[in-house]
DNA sequence: CAAATAAATCTCAGCGCTAACACTTTTACA
DNA sequence: TGTAAAAGTGTTAGCGCTGAGATTTATTTG
């Protein structure tokens, strides 16, 4: 049917030049002489030649892959994060390889093992939570690391995201500030997701700084989603003595919150006022606009890939990079 | 540092084979005596050998990457669809790579050729809409395509997905047979999303069938998202006359268009009927669950990526596989 | 104008693996 | 017991590209 791809060695007979040349051409590198690199590029148009990257990456021993690997796509945090990281890769020649770990850690090292299998030029991974062997083939394999989302610990070679803790701490400050006395919480399982955990007890630091405890709790035994945040503050409300505002987990959580008092005529926030984080765009589309902490997934993922891609090696002392959150004042608190 | 990584040599001489019978057991090919396999599997551990894939690819000239071209990460269906390619993938030793075209035929068309450079095993791309280019790299390449989401149409070589058409015509009978008779229609640009102009079609067709007419329709200029509808909706029921029931072109809009009515007080759906498209979660966590068309994205890429791995030559005729759709009764309309 | 330098190009040996086929040993069966 | 087939393993030649260094040509400089 269709005849054999072409390769280097047929643009170089075309061009009339040596195989290496055309290679050089097209990595553009080393000194080329500006009428043989139109002559090669005719060539390449003409044959409509592209090159094997699998025999380039065997050749240089290294590719133009960066491997990434995110604990879920259900979460639309990190399509978001990937997003960014797409965005940085844009206008270069590099191409993401994706995982999904599933909030599994040994998935995750098996998968890290099949993406360091195509000698990758840096693996993007998310958190702190590695098992041994991952971290062990992280170290060993020398190439660029970027640890997203978290920036509570000490990185492999790079941290990029945001003090969960310090999130947890704000939202705490802010209701305090607005006069709330009676906070209570409403979470998801964080078995496996940790960051939540950070911020439920940045959550408590931060209340107790203001002389205050939480007044009453309910986590969900599951993942985050609109509904399970609907149901437990339904929980938390039947349970709990008299609460006045709540902080959930997350956006998703708290737009279930949001609809529980939709359709228990609870006012909002003069009830109760809710408080979420991330800043979704679906939490600012409700009637009343969600108040919520930022936390630019987007830029995350952008800027960790960018600094993956400005330097080969890694620096001598691991680095952290804050993108930081902004509170999302709304009108729920 | 780390010395060098072990190569098929080394596991060889360890366990005193010739190379290619670590090759064979490695990729489970062909007759190797169970003693054998066990002290080279000794080896490869011991070792902690990983295969290099750049050298398999280029030996092979085949490689065990899933291309994936998709027009965007920001709506939630298409991280949707790779959540179910990637459970298609996750217990074999594929790999997906990921080009996001912004739903820009030239963008798509410049990642296949980046994609094809690694000689992936098959592509996965989005509707039919392709440069000449595009479409004529998809045949040569030999390779197995599958074209998502969309089948009213002829594909290269399998089409995944749903007849977008006639999810229009279902909306309307639905709106038809519970007695709506001003239905009207609120969508988004779709220069970009051949697919929402399908299904406003269907319903226009469907409208007629049932001797009825659109009653009124607003497209906001530029993308789906919650903010979006919630803004169309008042502008419609600015302009419009008197409008019993609105179709959204999906379920963000939709969720917009409720938070609208809940903002201006519109009785949904004694006064105003919604309906959507997608069937997403938060649809469902509304105070009244969204009637919508429920278009099993996840199911359109796991049945994707299990068609594509089931054979590696392409059927003598195109296939379609009709992924389906179901109306989710909901309470809006 | 020769020597020194820079610019442009070429030659050649792999990168680590797999495909094809050759070879040896074992097993099956008449 | 002989022979054919199957099982198990080895040998060899690349896959298409890049890196290092050699070679040629053009340019500068004393």
């Amino acid at each position: 049917m269709q005849r054999e791809a072409p390769t280097l060695a047929h643009v170089a007979r075309l061009a009339e030049v040596s195989e290496n040349t055309v290679s050089r051409v097209i990595r553009n590198k080393g000194p080329i002489a500006e009428e043989t690199r139109k002559r090669v590029i005719e060539a390449i148009e003409s044959l409509g030649y592209v090159p094997n990257r699998a025999a380039g990456s065997l050749a240089s021993s290294s590719s133009l892959i960066i491997g990434v690997l995110l604990p879920s796509l259900s979460n639309i945090v990190f399509p978001e994060v990937l997003r960014g990281i797409h965005a940085a890769l844009a206008d270069t020649p590099y191409e993401a390889m994706i995982g999904v770990t599933d909030y599994d850690l040994l998935q995750e090292q098996k998968l890290l093992a099949s993406l360091l299998a195509w000698q990758p030029a840096a693996i993007v991974t998310t958190g702190f939570d590695h098992t041994d062997a991952s971290r062990r083939m992280l170290l060993q394999s020398g190439i660029r690391v970027a640890e997203l989302m978290d920036i509570d610990d000490r990185p492999i070679d790079i941290a990029v995201g945001l003090s969960h803790r310090g999130a947890g701490r704000a939202s705490a400050r802010h209701l305090a500030a607005r006069g709330y006395r009676r906070i209570g919480y409403v979470g998801h399982d964080w078995a496996a997701d940790r960051r939540a955990r950070f911020r439920y007890e940045g959550l408590r630091e931060g209340l107790q700084e203001a002389g205050l405890a939480l007044a009453g709790e309910f986590r969900f035994e599951g993942g985050s989603s609109t509904m399970s945040g609907r149901e437990a503050l339904a929980q938390l409300l039947r349970d709990g003595g008299d609460i006045d505002a709540v902080v959930f987990s997350n956006d998703d959580m708290a737009v279930g919150g949001f609809m529980h008092c939709l359709g228990a005529g609870i006012a909002i926030p003069e009830r109760l006022a809710l408080f979420g984080f991330n800043g979704l765009d679906i939490g600012q589309a409700l009637p009343r606009p969600l108040s919520t902490i930022r936390s630019n997934r987007f830029l995350i993922g952008r800027t960790a890939a960018e600094t993956l891609l400005a330097a080969r090696e890694r620096p001598p002392e691991p680095q952290i990079i804050d993108t930081g959150f902004e509170i999302v004042e709304g009108a729920t608190a």
